[in-house]
DNA sequence: GCGACAG
DNA sequence: ATCTTGTCGC
């Protein structure tokens, strides 16, 4: 798929600030996609003490999730982590490898969160409103919020709240096993971005897209 | 000032 | 994220 890249990198956690400030009025919180044919997950691995960013990607068809297409991408890594930059890592290496893609996806899942994030712009929100797709943020752990407990059942969840502002859920993917935390990264609503987790998540804690991204990043 | 802190 | 074998529990 074609992409338009930014033209440079912040090389500092200013300019990264500015730049999720400016980019988070872009995302679209309510439902706007098509039918979802095709659905993408998106993971970064590193190599070489992180010197190294390898991102992959996989299509599968939806809903019945098969293998249809990946990517790989390999990069120097450039800016460290620090919790609330995340994406500035990994985006790079990861538009380098959905541009190879022959399969254009409907959905992105992303690895990391969304609007669940300090400044309401994760990697899922910056991955989505750089290619414009459809983008939903799957995190294994929490970043920010709170919630109340969660029934140990799958499908149960909570609102993850921060501020008195919901700003993503806490989903129940396999019964008795930890949550998932969800939210919107672009063109997608809450509600539907939890029946799409669900939907990618037969059987497994994890959606099959991030079990095969996840794979293909780290070899 | 003291913890918490996506991957 | 990554370094890493066997082991505990449903």
């Amino acid at each position: 798929m074609k992409i338009e890249k930014p033209q440079s990198w912040p090389q500092t956690v200013e300019e990264a600030t500015a730049i999720q400030e400016e980019l988070r009025g872009q995302v679209i919180v309510k439902d706007d996609l098509p039918q979802v044919r095709y659905v993408a997950g998106v993971d970064a691995g590193y190599q070489e003490q992180e010197q190294q960013t390898q991102a992959a990607v996989v299509v599968l068809s939806f809903p019945d999730l098969q293998l249809c297409d990946q990517a790989i991408a390999r990069c120097p890594t450039q800016f460290p982590y620090i919790p609330g930059f995340l994406s500035f890592r990994e985006v790079p290496a990861v538009l380098e490898a959905l541009e190879q893609l022959t399969i254009l996806p409907d959905l992105l899942l992303c690895d990391g969160q969304g609007l669940a994030h300090p400044r309401r712009f994760g990697i899922a929100c910056h991955l989505g409103v750089l290619t414009n797709l459809p983008a939903i943020g799957v995190a294994k752990s929490r970043f920010i919020g709170t919630h109340e407990v969660l029934p140990p059942e799958r499908g149960s969840w909570q609102p993850l709240l921060d501020q008195g502002e919901t700003v993503g859920a806490v989903l129940r993917s396999r019964s008795h096993v930890n949550p998932l935390y969800i939210s919107i990264g672009h063109r997608i609503s809450l509600p539907t971005a939890l029946d799409y987790v669900l939907r990618c998540t037969p059987q497994y804690r994890l959606p099959e897209t991030t079990r095969m991204s996840d794979r293909l990043a780290s070899s």
